[in-house]
DNA sequence: CTGAAAGCGCTTACAG
DNA sequence: CTGAAAGCGCTTACAG
């Protein structure tokens, strides 16, 4: 049935025959069962209020007695919009991002767009081949997570003029627009807490990614002006998975002088070390404090529950969207940054 | 500036200007570049092998000049194929799919597909929109997880000949193809397992979603017909995170009877019922045992280890991806259902 | 408020 | 192996 679908494809007539069997309508259908012309049912489509009603009610009986759905590829074209938004993202599978993505695409559904999902893997190896595919199919917007740092791509988008909302980070150059907080503030402020709770040996857990070495530099910046000793620290290669934070807690122990409290680059780093800090009868906060980042939904589960930064990563999906919309009427965005802050979140662990 | 351009937009004429000043080139620029005709630069971009190589060189050398960026808007309508595939997940937030999608983006864009993301949500319920959606963007096809059981749905899909791939599940009746595994025998396997282990008294915690709900049915018959008790149990309305869990192992304290073995429907369930259980003094699995379902990441790494049910959700992907290569490739798919099973995977809970 | 017509940027059967 | 031409299904300025 399929391949004899396919044999069909590549000749026009038979194309347009199995169509007709098929029965799949086109504007010219509604327009011909609705007695007006095909300019006026596409005007009833993209703005009701310009037809008269009577006219109106006749299209909307024509498409409900057809099955008419427009083709958004042919519309495409002819109004050179696509209603497509790619979200270039590193990952899916578990990943702190998340939240934004899913705000994002239903955000975006609500304005009748499409979302054009993009992995860009690991240190964001495939953005390059993304964008690209993102032009290709004529985005109107693209999203992305984290800072845009391949020059070609850079150039290709700004020579482009397209629209591009950076996410999860304030570069001082954006593209064109940034939505995100301050990832050294961040570390700043956690040192800052951690030392007015009385903490002197602090221990950083660090993925080696681009945003956590600003809240890791943040910390060291903050922590050693104020007269501390520069803190021991270990790092993981790529993500940090809740594993992580279980070798890395055995690892700890081999440590000349013991930390006090351990600042982890995320959730699920800190999520491990507690599981296996219990194991051990250690107890937390009291021999050992923990301090997580994203404030996922176990971090106020777990128990303890867990001391983190909390990134309302749903909202910054909202307002990258919100941008987006605002430029659709017409409005001109003076400020680059959008900044939504963060907030510390004092729990058990720390 | 993006004003600007906003402002341009509605005049063809502007528009072209527009372009040609922005420079954004077409395939007839390459075509005049290269000094050959625009279908031979069609021809070279979707199959290089039958053009001559001398022309190819040129035609390469010209893209190369121009920065030219294949326009797959006019390429989708102009032959038909969108090199499009919609995805319909409830959610990306934190689901037991994220493998499965993630699995699934990564090969589809191998072949060269993107992909739309659609969040159909809790109940499917934005399910119907969200087909129409792919419908209009001519979708070559449809991977969605789950059965789907809108009617209106189905019919438009099976009148259109459309290629759907159900996820997840071996519905009787699959609109195309089914890539999944029976449910109804996951509780089953459990059920034959616990038995052998000698456990008497299981409690069931279920979500209520339709696949949680036939792994139960499939416990309570294996369990039932082999002389057990009918187990006790608990739901919950939709998705069952960590937070349940802790609830409900408050919830089970106050049964008349005490289970010995909880079988939860996720292993987030578990988890939470674990740490609820660690923080009670509880003692896992001796005074209580656990299973899950889905063998995430956590499920390795808690302490204990979990006992529950592997489903390989990148191989879900990967073969419903195979599925779309092989009709590609002109085979007719004799199997309207692909089974890629599940393991019970044997740990400390249980 | 509505229609006729041109055009969006490609692909592809046909003919050479 | 290559070119000229028709066509994919819409949108929209123009004219009424």
């Amino acid at each position: 049935m399929k391949a004899l679908a396919m044999a069909f494809r590549a000749d026009p007539l038979a194309l347009a025959f199995n169509r007709m069997k098929r029965g799949i309508p086109k504007l010219d259908d509604v327009a011909r069962q609705a007695g007006v012309s095909a300019a006026t049912v596409s005007r009833f489509l993209n703005n009701p209020g310009i037809v008269a009603t009577a006219t109106g009610e006749r299209i909307r009986a024509a498409i409900e007695a057809t099955g008419y759905v427009p083709d958004l590829v042919a519309g495409g074209l002819a109004s050179a919009k696509s209603r497509l938004v790619a979200v270039l993202v590193p990952d899916v599978a578990q990943s702190i991002f998340n939240a934004t993505v899913e705000a994002m695409v239903e955000e975006l559904s609500i304005d009748g767009h499409s979302v054009m999902l993009g992995l860009t893997g690991i240190e964001n190896a495939r953005m390059p081949q993304l964008i690209s595919a993102a032009l290709s199919r004529r985005a109107d917007a693209i999203i992305l997570t984290g800072i845009l740092s391949d020059k070609p791509s850079r150039d290709l988008l700004i020579g482009r003029n397209a629209t591009v909302i950076e996410t999860w980070g304030l570069p001082p150059e954006p593209i064109d627009v940034a939505v995100g907080f301050s990832h050294h503030a961040v570390g700043a402020d956690v040192a800052r807490f951690l030392r007015g709770r009385g903490y002197r040996r602090p221990h950083l857990l660090s993925a080696s990614g681009t945003r956590a070495m600003e809240r890791r530099q943040g910390f060291i910046d903050d922590w050693t002006a104020a007269g501390g000793e520069t803190p021991t620290e270990q790092m993981f290669a790529s993500q940090t998975r809740f594993g992580h934070g279980r070798a890395a807690f055995r690892a700890m122990r081999e440590l000349g002088t013991a930390p006090d409290v351990v600042v982890c680059s995320s959730d699920w780093l800190a999520q491990g070390l507690l599981v296996e800090a219990m194991a051990a009868g250690v107890k937390v906060p009291d021999e050992l404090a923990v301090v997580g980042f994203g404030n996922l939904a176990i971090a106020a589960e777990m128990r303890p529950t867990i001391t983190t930064v909390d990134i309302d990563g749903a909202r910054i999906g909202r307002e990258a969207v919100n941008v987006l919309r605002r430029r659709a009427a017409g409005e001109t965005i003076a400020e680059r940054h959008i900044d939504v802050g963060f907030r510390l979140i004092e729990r058990e662990s720390a």
